[in-house]
DNA sequence: TTAACATATGAACAACTGTTCAAATGAAGA
DNA sequence: TCTTCATTTGAACAGTTGTTCATATGTTAA
């Protein structure tokens, strides 16, 4: 609560916006959403669900990467909800479990496009 | 062009999703946005400078970190067009620089309340 | 000029993250 | 059952990233 006087701290405007600030858990969830897409691998993975659904080894020609390194980050996206899977005999098929996901790419895309 | 054809790849389904996907160099922008926000440090100066503009120091107590630290991120988000800055006297002040950055919170504030 | 202060910068270090490789599941057909 | 194949998993390694600390800018006031 108490701010050291001798800097050059603005301690209205400080408590001000400390209080618009969401709580340490909500910061936790956004940072973890932004830092799943935050990665080409895991964002061409998602780019190519939001087209269809598709197995892991067409998704691994379409990233041009290892089954393997697919299969692990598909894995970090199951765990953030963000995909969804389906197994169908031996071929188990993804695809995007998150409208919200969606919409932050379109508005990526957006951003990029000024 | 030629895809391996022992494997159980759909060619058909790969190449249509192929077309979908942005370019490599599209795909590098969206991942650098994404990970600027994917940080807990970067979420937080965003978040404080989404209420009003600050300097440095108050930035620095608002996020309970170093000045140093502060600065450091700042100038990743400066280099990123996502907070931009002028300055007064002694003190600079930071501010959003990017209307879509805040759009991209709100959605992923949305996201993460179901 | 000098002193004081806000901010920036560079190097170094620890922590984290993505890929690779080898091996393990789990399902279908012979 | 045994084999094949799609996918998963674990360990290890290299590359990246954030913080710290010391130092450097650049501005104001004396």
């Amino acid at each position: 609560m108490d701010i050291c006087a001798e800097k050059c701290i603005n301690e209205k405007k400080v408590m001000e916006t400390v209080k618009t600030i969401p709580q340490q858990e909500d910061i936790g969830q956004m940072v973890d959403i932004f830092k799943a897409l935050g990665d080409p691998s895991r964002l061409k993975i998602v780019l190519a669900l939001l087209n269809q659904e598709h197995c892991v080894c067409d998704i691994a020609v379409i990233c041009g990467q290892t089954d393997s390194a697919i299969s692990h980050q598909l894995r970090i996206l199951r765990t953030m909800k963000i995909v969804k899977n389906r197994r169908e005999g031996k071929i188990i098929y993804y695809s995007i479990d998150d409208d919200h996901v969606i919409s932050l790419i379109h508005m990526s895309l957006d951003h990029i496009r000024h």
